[in-house]
DNA sequence: AGTGCTATGATTGTTTATGACTGATTGTGA
DNA sequence: TCACAATCAGTCATAAACAATCATAGCACT
């Protein structure tokens, strides 16, 4: 068999793992494609000169967060690795042919990434990073609800939103939140975002929600929905076993990525 | 046993090796046919001629695993310098507080670049491009209309798109388009897409069309609209000068970037 | 045999991809 | 703040792969 390898599938490889990781460090690769650092750099160089990747100290980052609030690449990241076991995870509920709806955040951004190698599923979402991290794979029909994009979360929010929201229905739902508890149930940070999000949680038959540990047992200001409106929640290991239990006991299914 | 095998079926059996492993090298063809390297080359390079196969240092690779660019991330490195410049002359026809559509294409996109520094400005998109372009600019409201993404303009059509037009009003709306030409107007590639596009000229008080010399006398397979519908036609110096004579004689405000 | 065409292989100087090295820059933690 | 380590851009050398050219051989047709 040839290792031969040329450049370009090289770098093709390098951004298909970029796409899948969001981040990559010029070491991963030295390691990964048994190559000198050098060229790994002039491969990151030359993704980047194409805008297919967005180049940072010690690697790149995927191009989907225009502003990128300086997400630098920290391998260590342990809250970065346990969102992607979330992603994966929960991007394993979803069966082809289905219509999946996805919110905006990081861990739900993680679960997209996972399902760009599908086919036959059609995703709906108002996130732009989320957009981008679909759009142009195969196989995948992308609808945008549209509205006014909202900076810090680069999701779209208000009337026109709420509008196209009456248009669609879908199989799942997945959406992040910023807190859980068994007190107040899935709250937010902003209570505009809040509003659109009530409305997609009508959408779905099915409403998955996930969030790693930290969001657990955690307030945040704006009430979403009660507990009870979600029938799947998605977690990492580290999250609170009592809670856990909680949940199970009142009936919703719990998956510890 | 004759092993004489005619330069074209080589050639056959050379594109179904490559279509089997994804990859071959000139070696690897030099061993396996028993020819020296300048005719595996000259064979290569025939079936790249043919885009039957994608030629890059050292072999080639097959087409699948190198899928020819998204059109519109083709063409953007097309006319580039023009593109430029009437992207610049657009965006200055904007003034501060207004509110404008723009739609999709490469040469929009040019004036969503010029747009990132104002302040005061609502745009309203149905372009990933544009709004990715203009994510997190500061002192611009960015608002998109959802629909179907479709992959080669990377642009919202269909119902949702639509029913988002029926609730936007703007100053100016900026478009592209594929042809323009005196006897048929404006002309566009996608009949879906040119839905859209009419429903946007209407939500617009005034219509600026953008477009290179290259589209100029040119007609294109769906038909948008009549040139009366825009207002004002931007485009570059090598546009043929006796139709930018005729439109102003039809009192469309013409500006040569 | 003579002529023209094509496919081929050898030869040449040129280009490309790569890795090693260097000193500069950046981020981090004391 | 400082110093240290990691990462970086730039230069260079080298080997592989390249395009271009030429000469040869086979073939078809006259």
């Amino acid at each position: 068999m040839s290792d031969f390898i040329p450049t370009l599938e090289r770098q093709k490889q390098i951004l298909a793992l970029l796409v899948q990781q969001g981040r990559l460090s010029v070491a991963e690769i030295v390691e990964q494609f048994e190559i000198s650092e050098a060229t790994a750099r002039r491969d990151l160089e030359s993704l980047a000169s194409q805008s297919k990747a967005q180049r940072v100290h010690g690697g790149v980052i995927a191009v989907e967060l225009a502003p990128p609030e300086l997400p630098i690449l920290e391998r260590e990241s342990e809250q970065a690795d346990e969102k992607s076991c979330i992603g994966l995870s929960a991007a394993n509920l979803v069966a082809d042919k289905e219509t999946v709806f996805l919110s905006s955040g990081t861990t739900v951004l993680e679960v997209a990434r996972n399902l760009r190698i599908r086919k036959n599923l059609t995703v709906i979402t108002n996130s732009l990073p989320v957009l981008n991290a679909l759009a142009g794979a195969e196989g995948i029909t992308v609808i945008s609800l549209g509205g006014m994009l909202r900076d810090s979360e680069m999701s779209f929010i208000g009337h026109i939103t709420e509008q196209a929201l009456t248009e669609v229905r879908v199989d799942k739902v997945i959406m992040g939140t910023r807190g859980v508890s068994l007190e107040h149930g899935l709250t937010n940070d902003y209570l505009q975002e809040t509003l659109t999000d009530r409305a997609i949680l009508k959408i779905g038959r099915e409403v998955i929600i996930v969030a790693d540990h930290t969001k657990v047992n955690r307030v945040a200001t704006a009430l979403l929905a009660p507990l009870a409106s979600m029938q799947t929640f998605v977690t990492d290991s580290q999250a609170d076993q009592k809670f856990i239990q909680a949940l199970k006991k009142n009936g919703i299914n719990v998956i510890v990525a």
